[in-house]
DNA sequence: CTCCTCACTCACCTTTTGGTAAGCACCCCA
DNA sequence: TGGGGTGCTTACCAAAAGGTGAGTGAGGAG
């Protein structure tokens, strides 16, 4: 309701869209509450090697407030929070699906070219 | 030829697109260089309001490097330098696409929230 | 002669982003 | 009684990103 955006004006869709995905760890997010559905704080924090609490709790709060993520709480002791996608969230991750071929392609390529750099004597064997 | 990867390794395809993309004025480039085809420098620098010389070369070296954009120097008195998208590039732009259309519903959806809270009287009008 | 244009580069600074470590309040398990 | 798990928050730091203003060197306009 109350939801001000956090940046802008935007010039085009391109920038409203990268503002709210651009993030270390948001991409990942994304992905991980995309194929699982329902995901709780600790488990998130256990499919992301290498994010901090604190960096977590952010960009959760952070989609919340952009509307991509749903956040419901359950007055529960131990607490548990549960997180999902949204409608937003997941047309967002739809609209993400031809960047993310066009990344695997990228990876792929790079990797050819470590290859032939390799075969051209380039590169030391590992 | 010779490049390595900037960062990585990347976790999926997002992660490897949206370091290609992420920067400030990215995007923008990549949007003035698909409409116009072939840009110099100057011409760049007027159709992205307030990017500074420095950030804008960083840029375009960055994308240069990751194959996105063409850079043709002309050995002329003033200098002159094109800038132009590669053929990754042009991809790079039509796996955007979705995402941009994706973006410019989120700014309409936020306009339309904005003018519902204007109706409600939660905000002064303009 | 002076200023402007072109396409930068460099040094310096501020802002933003992300990481580290601690604490909290309660519970369960041993 | 001590330790771990739960989902955070806070204070403090480091690194990265980005902005500012100057200088370059030749040519063209006034």
């Amino acid at each position: 309701m109350a939801k001000a955006p956090r940046n802008g004006p935007y010039i085009c869709g391109i920038d409203a869209a990268l503002d709210v995905v651009s993030g270390k760890w948001k991409g990942l997010i994304l992905w991980e509450l995309d194929t699982h559905g329902v995901r709780r704080f600790a488990e998130l924090r256990r499919g992301l090697p290498g994010v901090s609490e604190k960096m977590l709790t952010q960009h959760l709060r952070e989609m919340e407030q952009d509307g991509l993520v749903h956040r419901e709480v359950y007055p529960e002791v131990p607490p548990r929070v549960e997180y999902s996608l949204t409608e937003h969230g997941r047309s967002l991750n739809a609209a993400l699906g031809p960047l993310g071929r066009w990344g695997m392609d990228r990876i792929a390529r790079e990797r050819t070219e470590l290859v032939e750099h390799r075969d051209a004597g380039l590169l030391p064997r590992p």
